[in-house]
DNA sequence: CATGAATGAGCCTTCATTCAT
DNA sequence: TATGAATGAAGGCTCATTCAT
């Protein structure tokens, strides 16, 4: 078993701490409003200190994605974890997602960021595949929930359908959903007052789409929910 | 009648031509790896010149993006003039919205850019409002086209849905979908080949769930695509 | 006799207009804070008929200084046709010198400005020359008075001192004292509340030092003050 | 014992070198003539390590500012220490602000600047109360030379009249003198071929107008001033 | 290892002046 | 003669990164 030394430990903690000070600039300020200068002045250690943990400022955005998406594979995990029929840990799935949506409202502007040309020329791919290897978990994740589905004949697939095309669609329109919600100004002028709901209800809907039983008019989703909740992340 | 000067045509042309040059420079680099020294050299006018046009670098993110906006409702309004039942006009609305994520796949980008605070900051209220009222005019537009079906009884709304909240929907399902095929890299990884196909056959699933008639399963995409790309985009 | 053509008049009062905007700029901001940009906006001309005006943007801080040189001379002049003894002459001179003081408080700054090197090498001698003259002709008015004096025995001048070594001393003592007001925010911290008072002491102290009859003591001082502001300044 | 570590010492040693460069340029040239990249060039440091001492352009001239200021405390402080009767004891005042005239000539245009609004809204008020509390020192010790000839009966102040406004009419007639003969091309002109001379002339005159024993015909001056040069301000 | 001063390229912006219309 | 777009040098300032201590 591998115990961390006093040495590693703080070191770990200071990475934290960098990373901390650092992810409520980049939400406000984009890539453009963050320097290694005022990291430093902010964690009051010497800019050589972060070069030590951080060998560019690119890493750092790199770092901070990882922890995200870290963060989002975990949350994802406990919801398929859930002990019930496949629709139901969907429905843990969608919440899931919007806690990682609420509490990581800004994990969309790092996928943009991390994704320009300038930033990969100086980042190592090891960190990028970190990255890239949390999605497909998710997205595994899900899929298996599918296939599970699929199983007990809760869902057939329509032909030529994989179970993670059918994720894909439901990844699409949560993100895309959660997105809008932040980014747009006049979804309150257009009467949507309630979008996350909103989100809720159209996920149901693209699932009653594929006929995935049971439909939603045939259970009580807001008990469900609720359940959810109780039973999956009120320890979190 | 010619309202425009010659000087007046040719400071517009001017004017494209820097968004033209800037367009790019973004795209590749962000909002950080674009400025108007590199401007100036691309279009070989000078600083000064290019703050003629433009009162500060955020002004021109801007213009691009209030650009971009209106192609989109343009796109979408020579959809929704296609004479045709709701449905296929929805099928036409899907059309523009593939055609602007390919034609526009930075717009996405800009979207984020625009809300940081530093570009607020910086611009006036009014051109945030110009693409704001874009935003509005398309959603306008798509649930006109929801209102139609309502009329004709091709769809009826669940209860405490409005039309605008089933545009939210599709919206959010088309945009996600867009969005992540221009982001991750994993999709091939995971078996979607040909996820724009994919992202057609959701949001046709999502308006089955809605029983939007006529069901996907009663006509032939194929052919209604077909026909849309000829009568309404061809000569776009 | 000169008339001025319809042509010249509107040639002279543009240029009045361009001098009245350009003051409170070099005011508030300095030579520094103050640009033919500025100018041609808030005058709302071209920057090309500015141009046609002043040959350069220095010119126009020239011609701003000599503007409040000849306003000085006026002054000086009115106090000097005041028909009383030299000495009640010279209270006049006081109040001429605190009433220009008052109302071109800036006349300061450009005396410094125009003195600069890299400012008269784009200025024109001829119009330092005028300036220099206006200040020498306030000198030869204030001499003036002194020999009236002199002639009516109200003054001995002390060995080895002309009457222009006498003006010197109340025009550093009264030009000083009034720089220092403008300039330092100590002296109510001081206990110097009344400092235009004080200055006027000080030169009657000065005067008294001399033994001008007749002395501070043996006059009424405010009515004389009173006496000239009724009837030398009061309708200008 | 020492305090400062070598580091220190270079960076205060640093600081000066900088400010004995950007002196002359700011007297050639003006708030306007000077700047950060000529600075640089002329203490043959990078604009970065400018930067590192002094945040903007404007602490420069502050810093200049204060400089100057201690400088006449210094010189202030000297002549009051001068053991001596008051009368003399001012005549040594006289000697340090003509040495300080001399010396820094630019001290003027240094208050000029540090006045205008651009500059005080880039500067901190700290600096400027230094340079504020400076100014009220040099005005004690006078003021307080005055209390002591009061004291001891060599003056009676004239009713309503402080100490402190004593030394204001000496200190605008030094200070408007030395600046006419800073600024003032006339003055040779005028026959005022030794200006220096005159202005302590009218000081004492306007000692003696105040009646402050000994009067200046009782003493002789010239031998009182080079006993001040001699035993206060040689080793200077 | 930690520190933080030094570097210097690069950025945004301003402005005096010119000149074609 | 008036206009105002174009120019491009210059200025203030920032910041990622290095390296001597």
């Amino acid at each position: 078993m591998d115990l961390l030394s006093p040495k590693q430990i703080e070191i770990r903690e200071r990475e934290e701490k960098i990373l901390l000070a650092a992810r409520p600039m980049i939400v406000r300020e984009g890539y453009h409003g963050f320097s290694m200068d005022r990291i430093a002045e902010a964690v009051k250690y010497s800019k050589g200190t972060i070069y030590n943990h951080f060998s560019c400022k690119e890493e750092i955005i790199l770092a901070l994605a990882a922890q995200t998406s870290a963060k989002r594979v975990e949350l994802f995990q406990r919801a398929a974890d859930y002990r019930a029929i496949a629709r139901y840990r969907m429905v843990a799935i969608g919440q899931a997602a919007q806690i990682f949506a609420s509490e990581y409202t800004d994990h969309f502007l790092f996928e943009e960021i991390i994704m320009l040309p300038s930033v990969r020329e100086k980042t190592s791919e090891k960190r990028h595949a970190v990255i890239q290897s949390c999605e497909i978990q998710c997205m595994s994740i899900v899929a298996g929930i599918v296939r599970d589905a699929v199983a007990s004949s809760d869902l057939v697939l329509p032909d030529n359908m994989s179970p993670e095309e059918i994720v894909f669609g439901l990844w699409a329109l949560t993100s895309g959903g959660y997105s809008i919600i932040l980014k747009s100004e006049s979804l309150s002028l257009l009467g949507i007052n309630k979008p996350v709901q909103t989100v809720r209800d159209h996920t149901a809907a693209l699932m009653d789409g594929y006929d995935w039983r049971p439909l939603s008019k045939d259970f009580d989703m807001d008990q469900v929910v609720q359940q959810v909740n109780q039973k999956v992340f009120l320890n979190g």
